[in-house]
DNA sequence: TTTTTCATACAGTTTAAACTGAACAAACTT
DNA sequence: AAGTTTGTTCAGTTTAAACTGTATGAAAAA
């Protein structure tokens, strides 16, 4: 029989749960130290993960704002401690899909807007093409704007579909 | 009333458009390929894009390869001409979707596959942990480890139940 | 108050990704 | 067959991202 020790055992995982954690934009850095503080599962300091990663604390700093600014991770205070612990939310598909369903569905919005925007600009300035020869040019981008436009609307609907918790899929399944 | 030309307007459409494709894990460069192809509607030569990108040749090449693995582009022959020639794919949504959640699918499900042999392994190896100081760090890890698989069980439904077509959002919206 | 301990800003360096031009090979033209 | 045209490979370069160490400031300890 195979033997590895725990060591071994645990950056196998880590390794491997950073690669699902990468599929969510996040950057080969971010996901393993992700990876590391949901693995550890007890709160960790800048210094211990430095340790664990084997880079430097700025590198751990930056990483962790990252983190901490999708809300995959948390900061907790610990009595008679100086240094700043953080934690991995122990919920992982709440807290990944929370997050990553919020970024897209916002930049799909802001995307639409900002096409609305320039539907609505091209439109106004019509008669400047109407009698040239851009005037089939002008009908086909009109006419990829409302495509792209639809695009984002059904982008926006799609990601909202999908529910947050893992509840919403169980229930789903009851009902089959 | 502001006047921009239709260059201007291509240009605004074609980088609001690429942030979007951005979003599907795209590179900045590739986004813009296919944002460019798409609006301008008709087949073009790598030779085109590279003029319409101010970028070489050798770029164009590699970038359409991977819109093409990604299934978003394809090459059409058209008679008596010998250059390649590819065109985005009219609908946007379809293809989009269909690449993406088979993309992240395939992901979800190998990673799944590959946490599952480590904890079979793990498993396997429990004799050599049970009487020392490693039993607590071992039901630990295999604790973590059925988290992160259903975790990835979770993420494989969330992701199949996105469907890759625009009219069964029609159908919903109808149902309410 | 002074000293220590911590996190972060910043400038410089290292590393990785994107890009290019020359060379090549395959397909076509003459 | 010889010469073009076209897409791709590859080595080298440029550009951007990741990372580090020193410096700074804030907070706690002495």
């Amino acid at each position: 029989m195979s033997d590895y020790n725990l060591e071994d055992i645990n950056e196998l995982i880590t390794t491997e749960f950073a690669k699902t954690v990468e599929m969510f934009g996040l950057t080969p850095s971010e996901a393993r130290l992700f990876a590391i503080l949901y693995l550890v599962g007890v709160p960790m300091t800048l210094d211990e993960m430095s340790e664990a990663l084997g880079k430097s604390k700025t590198s751990m700093s930056t990483g962790i704002r990252t983190l901490l600014e999708l809300n995959l991770v948390e900061r907790v205070w610990k009595k008679g401690e100086r240094k700043d612990f953080y934690r991995a939310d122990e919920n992982l598909y709440r807290k990944f899909m929370s997050a990553f369903i919020h970024k897209w569905v916002d930049a799909a919005s802001r995307h639409k807007q900002s096409l609305e925007q320039i539907e609505t600009m091209l439109v106004q300035n019509a008669e400047n093409f109407s009698f040239s020869a851009d005037s089939k040019e002008f009908d086909k981008l009109n006419d990829r704007l409302k495509d792209m436009i639809t695009f984002h609307q059904l982008l926006e609907k799609a990601f909202l579909r999908i529910k947050p918790t893992a509840s919403t899929l169980i229930d789903q399944k009851l009902n089959h």
